[in-house]
DNA sequence: GCTTGACCTCAAGTTAACTTTAACTTGTAT
DNA sequence: ATACAAGTTAAAGTTAACTTGAGGTCAAGC
């Protein structure tokens, strides 16, 4: 499989592509001529990756997490902590989802002052963003 | 109030305070001198704020979903969109999510190899990244 | 009345994740 | 053999969301 057809299939540019293999994200198996090419089930992995960058995880996080090259098994309570990392960030998005539902809908003038989005925002801020710098 | 007990009360610097002035998302409400005094309800805006922002949304997105001098209903249709936005966003962490608890038991040699992950691959990739450039 | 610390502005710097550009190479079709 | 479309590299550029730095201001305490 060439770049172009990776490129086609997965819907990302060719250029992000070749930045991903500079990074270590994903590995090309051999050339034809200067010609990546690319093994099938790259298309899984870069599902993979677009599903975790989609998530918040940073390309650094993700190439931690998922490269192929780190030690057999992934630290277990690495992947869990992340797991509850984005436990977290559910019930947050979950609130802000209901947040905006109700903003849609509620009478008062300003939304702000609506009870309602009061309490919500009261609880979406229980779980206070101690995360690092990529708090998405 | 002063920019230092906001930023001392809300987490955020200074600096972070002053440029979000500078954008438009929040307001001072006058000076004391050259100094910035902020009214109090400043600190639910910026709760919002910081809600917002870590469920994915933009500055500029926020300055338009939130702004005070907006037209006085903000177009609920819009703020629906997003909140359908975020179910679908909810929908994929929540995979993802599943996925991560998965990985830290499963036996699978490679976490791609197993079955249990790739059908959860599957499942997240349904909604696929239609959005604009932050799909975060 | 002078110092000082907390604030101010404006410009430039930073980081992540890419994209763009310029100049070069090569397998395939003619 | 030659052209050329599609690839290649390395370096510089882009955007969002801030942060940092240099140099200036001013209200309050001594």
């Amino acid at each position: 499989m060439d770049i172009a057809e990776v490129s086609r299939r997965s819907g990302l540019p060719a250029s992000t592509l070749r930045f991903y293999e500079e990074k270590g994200l994903i590995n090309s198996v051999g050339r034809r001529g200067l010609r990546r090419l690319f093994d099938g089930n790259i298309l899984e992995q870069l599902s993979m990756i677009a599903l975790a960058r989609y998530s918040g995880f940073s390309l650094d996080e993700i190439t931690s997490m998922f490269s192929i090259d780190s030690t057999i098994q992934i630290n277990r309570k690495t992947l869990f902590d992340k797991a509850e990392e984005l436990d977290q960030k559910i019930k947050k998005l979950t609130a802000m989802r209901d947040g905006l539902r109700h903003a849609a809908k509620c009478k008062a003038p300003r939304h702000l002052e609506c009870p309602t989005f009061q309490r919500l925002l009261k609880v979406a801020g229980k779980a206070q963003l101690k995360g690092k710098k990529n708090g998405k």
